[in-house]
RNA sequence: GCGCCCGUAGCUCAGCAGGACAGAGCAUCGGACUUCUAAUCCGAGGGUCGCAGGUUCGAUUCCUGCCGGGCGCGCCA
């Protein structure tokens, strides 16, 4: 990674110009965010001023002077109160050019996380209905995050909590009962807090469908227990289905049910209380949560007997912690938030370390039709589906848009508007970019110009600002996933990718790649293989695909 | 009332572990296709970075207070 070369370099400039022992203090690294300021710029000279009690620009210009001779710069200098600015000397870029060669899609390849087990556990949807929109965000984030994870040396488990066990279920099976005994003529009184979009009706019918009036058979209660399997298996099989059409594949699909026929839930309690953080009031069995910063005390299990969710929750992550995960992280909604710190604090009583459980919290998706919201409801049934959505705009552009967006920001969704700009979603500029490098290779190549493994040397030739341009813009891909991994703010790769959809746009209309001279022309070969290995390795960590043609 | 998130161009949003004159897409206006895909490019207009203080050589970025919006404060999940 170059920053890294350079912030190697300056530390050995440091240590030479004032001793080994100011050699590894903190200073940055960055782009500058104007072209004229160099490729680099380090700030080192400011964090030296005050430890040696010296002007910066001073310090800045000796730091110049010591690294004027190195190959690794065009032009170094002192700019403004004592910035140093680095200029990338070309014979750098092309080397850089050559690696993205080798390393092909493995050039972003980064081990920051190399031997951790991570479990990242999303969507997590309720199985009983079709997924809305905001699911999709978090299909699309968790799994972006996912991929940018392993891209980071991490092995990852992608996991989908199921809730199928509780009220919510029971309540979902007795709706699509009566639904069903609908369909053949007996009215049994709908339950007041049943579900009562259309979507319970399809179930219905698809089950009537499948087997009949077969349930007919048994009485109401019966087929409201056989219900809580048939329908929500069908659910499940639903939601898999649609996770598919956007790529989201999960290794595992975790049962909550599972956890209260094994007696993990009773486990649990069991060692929270031999932590000594358990104890019962008013009939209820209580975790002391306040220990650890929770505004109150939270119950395990009702006085009636009955656990919480929130002690099932607890089950399922020892259940994660005795899998042998380094770190789990978990995506919720912001309606969630508040849920955190008991999470967090059962965590701790457990005496996991403070780095085991991560929750990240994401804002909401509003949907808008016409700028105007549109409730999303199961209750009443009126919403668009995350499936709908899809067909309306397409994978690609969904999961593009999805996630181009900060995680912590609400994100507004207008059907119109997407319906009306799917064809100029930035998605479609990134994979033009892609496709028309593709049509300039086998253009190349009916014209018999193949450039052999052994040509790579040519990179030389390029030395054009707009060529070098390009192979900085690329040099920046590895340090773009990395931040992206560790900062779990995925959004800056679209943002990456859009800038070098950008700039090779620009450089097609200024420079020709096929022209009569023929090194020329290889090496600028060369270099848009570069950028297409960039652009389709970031778009495939986004889950998006590389069109050859548009 | 308390807690979390947000408030940047007409719209949707980047930028924020402090840094040098604030960016992109869309929309608007004006140019560029007999040449590797015009789903493209070049140019123009458009912003007191919610408001007020504070810390700093330097604040859109950090701190405090206020204003505005979203979400949450169950022996629901």
């Amino acid at each position: 990674m170059l920053s890294k070369k350079i912030r190697k370099i300056i530390s050995e400039a440091i240590a030479n110009l004032y001793g080994k022992d100011l050699s590894n203090i903190e200073f940055q690294v960055e782009r500058p965010r104007v072209r004229e300021h160099g490729d680099f710029a380090v700030n080192v000279a400011f964090i030296l001023s005050k430890k040696l009690k010296q002007n910066p620009r001073k310090i800045g210009s000796d730091i110049v002077k010591y690294l004027e001779t190195s190959s690794y710069f065009s032009k170094v200098e002192v700019a403004g109160p004592g910035f140093v600015n680095l200029f990338l000397s070309s014979e750098i870029l092309h080397d850089e050019l050559r690696e993205i060669l080798l390393f092909g899609e493995n050039y972003a390849q980064v081990d920051i996380y190399k031997g951790m087990k991570i479990q990242v556990e999303f969507v997590s949807a309720n199985p009983v209905g079709p997924m809305h929109i905001g699911h999709g965000r978090w299909a699309a984030y968790g799994d972006t995050l996912a991929r940018m994870l392993e891209k980071s040396g991490a092995d990852v488990t992608r996991e989908f909590y199921i809730n199928d066990a509780g009220r919510q279920m029971d309540i979902f099976a007795e709706s699509v009962a009566c639904r069903y005994s609908e369909l053949f003529g007996e009215k049994p009184e709908f339950p007041e807090e049943g579900y009562r979009g259309h979507y319970i009706v399809e179930i219905a019918r698809e089950i009537a469908d499948k087997y009949g009036d077969e349930f007919m058979k048994i009485n109401f209660e019966e087929r409201k227990q056989l219900f809580k399997d048939v329908a929500y298996k069908m659910v499940l099989e639903h939601l898999k289905k649609v996770l598919n059409k956007m790529d989201v594949r999960f290794d595992v699909w975790f049962s909550e049910r599972t956890l209260h026929e094994s007696g993990k839930l009773e486990q649990a309690v069991k060692m929270l209380e031999e932590k000594g953080f358990v104890y019962r009031k008013d009939g209820a069995v209580w975790f002391r949560s306040t220990d650890f910063g929770d505004e109150k005390d939270r119950v395990l299990i009702r006085s009636n007997g009955e656990p919480t969710y929130f002690l099932a929750d607890i089950a399922y992550h020892i259940d994660k912690k005795e899998r042998g995960f380094d770190k789990v992280i978990d995506i919720w909604g912001a309606d969630h938030h508040g849920y955190v710190p008991r999470m967090v604090a059962s965590m701790q009583a457990l005496g996991y370390g403070k780095e085991f459980l991560e929750v990240i919290i994401g804002q909401m998706v509003n949907l808008l039709s016409g700028g105007k919201p549109v409730r999303m409801s199961k209750r009443t049934g009126e919403m668009i589906t995350l499936e709908e959505l899809m067909e309306e705009v397409g994978k690609d552009a969904l999961r593009f848009f999805f996630v181009s967006k900060s995680t912590d920001s609400t994100l507004d969704f207008d059907i119109d508007l997407a319906r009306e700009q799917s064809q100029k979603n930035p998605v479609y500029y990134v994979q033009y970019a892609h496709a028309r490098i593709c049509s300039i290779i086998r253009k190349a190549e009916e014209e018999g110009l193949k450039v052999n493994k052994d040509e790579v040397e040519l990179v030389k030739e390029l030395n054009l600002a707009e060529e070098l341009d390009l192979i900085y813009l690329l040099s920046l891909f590895p340090e773009t996933v990395e931040v992206c991994a560790k900062t779990r703010d995925v959004h800056h790769l679209p943002s990456y990718l859009i800038e070098l959809a950008s700039n090779f746009h620009s450089f097609y209309q200024k420079v020709r790649v096929i022209g009569e001279d023929e090194k020329k022309s290889k090496a600028r070969i060369l270099l848009i293989n570069g950028v297409k290995t960039v652009m389709s390795t970031g778009l495939s960590l986004i889950g998006v695909s590389s069109p050859e043609r548009m």
